[in-house]
DNA sequence: TCGTTTACCTAACAGTCGTTAGTTAGGCGC
DNA sequence: GCGCCTAACTAACGACTGTTAGGTAAACGA
């Protein structure tokens, strides 16, 4: 999603920055300052450029935010399958559903401009982009249901979580992160740590000690 | 926050809906529409008056904005600790937790269009208006903390808590579901009972049965 | 009955928005 | 050297924004 420029770097006018440059800059934009007070004059300037001129590389606004919210998607999605697909076969329950909040929360926190402007602005576009990104966002749902079932199936899990609600709290919960988190409080994998301690052991103190 | 006309009902001109009546409609268009989209045209028109009547009322839009998210944490704090309040001296810890969470699920899902609204937008609003808030809303994560803090001491929850991330974690969860819950799937109540099994308890299939 | 207050109205302001049309200049293949 | 492609530019469009000034009509206290 960023790797501008695949060979010689154009450097054609002053700014080269791309079609690509400007969905970064648009991206990291929309994750600052939300998608209503990102005009497209603000991204053109950001980019060295003029507003006209980001026509030329797309047909609209929506056009941008869209690819914007597929791409957040999609770097989201591959970092969680990655990293439980990385783990040996024969890995057990827990420490998979752990690897694929770290991979979550890594994605949305330390590496994609993309997967946090989407979990930041997904609410505030109109209808019909919402709509066109919904069936990136299904895929990696169904990626979460995938996993939670199967742990539910060879008894990581209690048999009477619902798979879809504990799917949606556990995305809500960890996306709600992006409101607060403060990198220098503490790092997002010790933070992914304790969500999952959280989520598989409760914070109940337990009698049978 | 609602109860318009302490009295007799004003009446005056056709519509009488006055300033309590503006502040409830704008804050069913903020909670609905997000805050870019929602214009004093907008408003007003849901009102029933023109847009420059609204001035007679507020002075700005960040006036009426401001107020809404004022009252948002005002009614979802006074839920909670009236909650908690009336809960019996010698109630144990448990149970005051679940009735905190289920105070605060249904002033966001259920009673009040000011809480929700405030959540679903308080991430939109110029930084002025937000931190206009920011005293309000810290009172309401010192009840929190509180709360959290006497549970941790009294043995109730785990002694290696971090009080002030399981409170971002546990706020952060609830007010996430406003982007999902579909009162048609399920209850408020419902909803909370699940939240409150799994913050308590986790998800992990036990050894110990 | 008169003056004041309350709650609205109309009309316009300057600014910003997404978008379009037409133009220009550098680099590459032939 | 000529023509094409790429990537920008300028200038303007209509629509919409928050906001203001000044006017109006109904209700109320004296």
């Amino acid at each position: 999603m960023k790797q501008t420029t695949t060979n010689k770097a154009p450097e054609t006018a002053r700014s080269a920055v791309g079609r690509d440059g400007v969905l970064d800059i648009a991206a990291r934009l929309f994750r600052e300052q939300g998608y209503g007070s990102v005009s497209l004059r603000k991204i053109a300037e950001a980019a060295g450029i003029k507003a006209g001129s980001i026509y030329y590389h797309f047909g609209s606004k929506d056009e941008i935010v869209a690819a914007v919210l597929d791409a957040g998607i999609q770097v989201v999605h591959a970092s969680m399958r990655d990293a439980i697909t990385a783990l040996p076969a024969d890995t057990d329950g827990e420490t998979v559903l752990r690897a694929a909040i770290r991979a979550h929360l890594r994605a949305l926190l330390d590496v994609s401009d993309y997967t946090s402007a989407n979990v930041r602005i997904f609410g505030q576009v109109p209808q019909s982009v919402r709509d066109a990104n919904l069936p990136t966002r299904r895929a990696y749902e169904a990626e979460w249901d995938s996993l939670l079932s199967q742990l539910k199936k060879d008894g990581t899990l209690k048999q009477d979580v619902d798979v879809r609600r504990l799917r949606l709290m556990l995305i809500g919960t960890l996306n709600a992160t992006l409101d607060w988190f403060d990198p220098d409080r503490g790092s997002a994998d010790a933070l992914s740590r304790t969500y999952a301690d959280v989520f598989l052991n409760g914070i109940l103190q337990r009698q049978d000690t």
